[in-house]
RNA sequence: GGAGGGGUGCCCGAGUGGUUAAAGGGGACGGACUGUAAAUCCGUUGGCUCAGCCUACGUUGGUUCGAAUCCAACCCCCUCCA
């Protein structure tokens, strides 16, 4: 997404498989291997098992949603869903705010609880029948941590503070996806004059490396059948399954 | 050299005689997850032959039925005075 939408949009899963299957229409036009590189295991899960086709929420819903959220608490709002729509409800830890928001908003929005939505899915976009290769990068976790690290790094170097001071200035909601990026918090208490800089690389490391554990959570479990290969040997294993692929 | 403060589990930090393997936080590890997911949330965290035992609150010794908590000496750290 970076590069690709602005800081100011809202984004979402659905918007991003019809940007793929965009893409990957137009690499089949021109005969090219597409490569889908990313982090997010949820959106690799839409990719190839589909979605369930619950129909775009009014932002005006979900702004009260998000109100209620913020004023009454996750527990709150949780007793409500729990009324409306018990199994969504079973379904969702009580303090766990943001997707019981969704489940209320989905509700209100569709009169249909989420849950039944889910029993209705969309096709996924890499079906049964597509030729996918699947690679898990699966580096030593002491390593990753060096790398994390020397990134952060070397992102600074690069001039992230200006980035960050940019989009601080577009004035943005502190909720928005973009603003809650590794690292763009702490730069923006740096810019505020109410954090060291090294404190605040500190703690953007820490936030990669914590989302990467979740990575590792998610393909271990949701996408188990994926294969865990570790970075020095990707390389080979794609090539040699692109060996065995018909022109 | 003098006065005062302090040394607690991987780290920070509470605790000031028993109910303390020791609050809380961080980190680490594990887990959940279907449309803002670089998000949100949950669990575990001294060891073992695990309803019990062992080891643990700077070190050594003492008081006590019983100590991280009281006393003594010693070691180290910080602040102030000289």
């Amino acid at each position: 997404l970076y590069g690709h939408i602005d800081a100011a949009e809202t984004y979402s899963v659905g918007r991003w498989l019809n940007d793929v299957r965009a893409a990957l229409d137009e690499a089949a036009s021109t005969s090219r291997i597409p490569i889908i590189v990313g982090g997010t295991g949820l959106y690799f899960k839409a990719l190839l098992e589909g979605l369930a086709a619950v129909p775009p929420i009014p932002s005006e819903i979900r702004a009260g949603i998000r109100a209620r959220l913020e004023l009454e608490g996750a527990q709150a709002l949780h007793a409500n869903l729990a009324r409306q729509d018990p199994v969504s409800a079973a379904k969702i830890p009580p303090a766990d705010g943001v997707r019981i928001a969704r489940a209320l908003e989905v509700l209100e929005a569709t009169g249909r609880p989420l849950t039944d939505w889910h029993a209705t899915g969309l096709a996924p976009v890499l079906g049964g029948a597509a030729l996918v290769m699947k690679v898990f990068l699966a580096p030593d976790r002491a390593e990753l941590r060096r790398r994390i690290d020397a990134r952060f790094d070397a992102m600074l170097a690069a001039g992230a503070l200006e980035e960050v001071r940019a989009l601080v200035a577009r004035r943005l909601e502190a909720l928005h996806p973009p603003m809650k990026a590794h690292g763009v918090p702490w730069l923006a208490k740096v810019l505020a004059g109410a954090m060291p800089l090294v404190e605040a690389a500190e703690a953007s490391k820490t936030d990669t490396r914590h989302y990467t554990k979740r990575q590792f959570t998610w393909f271990r479990r949701q996408l188990a059948d994926w294969p865990w290969i570790p970075p020095s040997e990707a390389g080979h294993a794609i090539r040699r399954a692109l060996e065995g692929v018909p022109a």
